[in-house]
RNA sequence: CGCUACGGCCUAUCAUAGG
């Protein structure tokens, strides 16, 4: 049973579901372990449906398949449903507190996490991170480092997480000071402090720390390209793609984006072909790049082609009937969407406000559910 | 209750309006 668990993790690691899911089927008398590789390969792949039928049809749940179930509800944002199933355990481990804390500061409830924090029994070095990172998501750098100080133990992603902290609130020579004060240092750390130099527009000593790096992998290498888009040096950003080692779909992602950047629509549909795995970002970015072009036809050609969707995706595609001077079409886009955010009906607002419908506009503004 | 092979949690890079 074991090594078919071995499989179904394999599998689901690689994202082969299916192949996941035939080994499952073919275990006689599956275990729990057996249950929650699958479960997870299935949340994983945001297959929440399928995970939740699983859940449900598991004849013993346990602390790790119900966590991992939370998981999967939180990742979706469907806090609710994550709340429930946190509720209805009859122990809560550090690693379920770990994962609602995680999901309470993703969506900003600062408070909800830090009372998860305090009731979480025998808190380990990540419970303590998750708390750095949930005060530092929601901008109180003090708090984070208040918990930085304050914790028994640190490992390497507290600090990584301490030092992102500051470089993300624009401190970038307290955060230089963190990095020379780290005990220890991954390809984590050395591949922030790289992304750190490279946003505060140091591209030279960015690269010279890029080289003297003894471990890069695909984020770092990503780091770099970018680097060198930002700071307009294509030549320079082009080499440093074709020297990859390998390239995900972020590097072609942000190849792609640079094209569009500097108005080569033609390279960047060049690059979006020679693609063999997009996501929906890409899709956005090519959608985004017609708009800006006002090429109206062809962002909505690549819309209605695109396999996956997301309230981004939308709001590119209303943001191209904008450009495009098409206000019928941006509403009735509008209408379509199955979900919205600020920026969807901020764009709203600003094409009655531009067109000098001020009332509709102030309409509009006084129906948006969130403001920013 | 603890131990015992395989399962769950934290950090760095990409897209949409405004700023």
């Amino acid at each position: 049973v074991f090594l078919a668990n071995l499989l179904v993790q394999k599998y689901g690691k690689c994202g082969s579901l299916r192949d996941a899911r035939q080994v499952f089927d073919e275990i006689p008398r599956p275990n729990l372990f057996s249950w929650s590789s699958i479960l997870h390969a299935y949340a994983a792949s945001k297959n929440l449906g399928e995970a939740k039928d699983l859940f449900d049809k598991m004849p013993v749940k346990d602390l790790v398949s119900s966590s991992a179930l939370i998981k999967a509800y939180a990742q979706a944002g469907h806090l609710k449903d994550a709340e429930r199933i946190f509720h209805s355990l009859p122990r809560k481990d550090s690693v379920a507190c770990n994962i609602m804390i995680g999901a309470y500061s993703q969506r900003g409830c600062i408070d909800k996490a830090k009372g998860i924090f305090d009731q979480t029994p025998s808190k380990t070095v990540i419970s303590w991170n998750n708390m750095i990172s949930a005060y530092a998501k929601s901008g109180y750098l003090s708090k984070a480092r208040g918990v930085f100080d304050s914790m028994p133990e640190k490992n390497v992603v507290s600090w990584n997480l301490i030092f992102h902290a500051y470089a993300g609130a624009g401190r970038f020579h307290e955060a230089k000071g963190i990095f020379d004060s780290m005990p220890d240092r991954d390809v984590v750390s050395w591949t922030a402090m790289l992304g750190a130099y490279a946003e505060t527009g140091h591209i030279l000593k960015a690269k010279r720390m890029f080289d003297c790096m003894d471990v890069r992998n695909t984020v770092t290498w990503n780091i770099m390209f970018r680097a060198y888009v930002d700071a307009g040096q294509m030549d320079d950003a082009k080499s440093l793609f074709d020297a990859m080692p390998e390239r995900d779909t972020v590097a072609w992602n942000t190849l792609v984006a640079a094209y569009v950047q500097y108005g080569r629509m033609d390279e960047a549909c060049e690059a979006f072909d020679a693609m063999e795995e997009r996501t929906v970002v890409t899709w956005t970015t090519m959608i985004a790049g017609y708009g800006r072009h006002r090429n109206l036809s062809e962002a909505k050609r690549l819309f209605d082609r695109s396999p996956e969707k997301n309230v981004v995706s939308w709001n590119a595609m209303l943001q191209a009937y904008v450009e495009s001077q098409c206000f019928e079409g941006a509403k009735e886009i509008f209408d379509r969407m199955p979900e919205w955010d600020v920026v969807s009906w901020t764009a709203l607002v600003a094409v009655y406000a531009d067109a000098g419908h001020l009332c509709r506009a102030r309409d509009l503004f006084d129906e948006m559910p969130q403001r920013n």
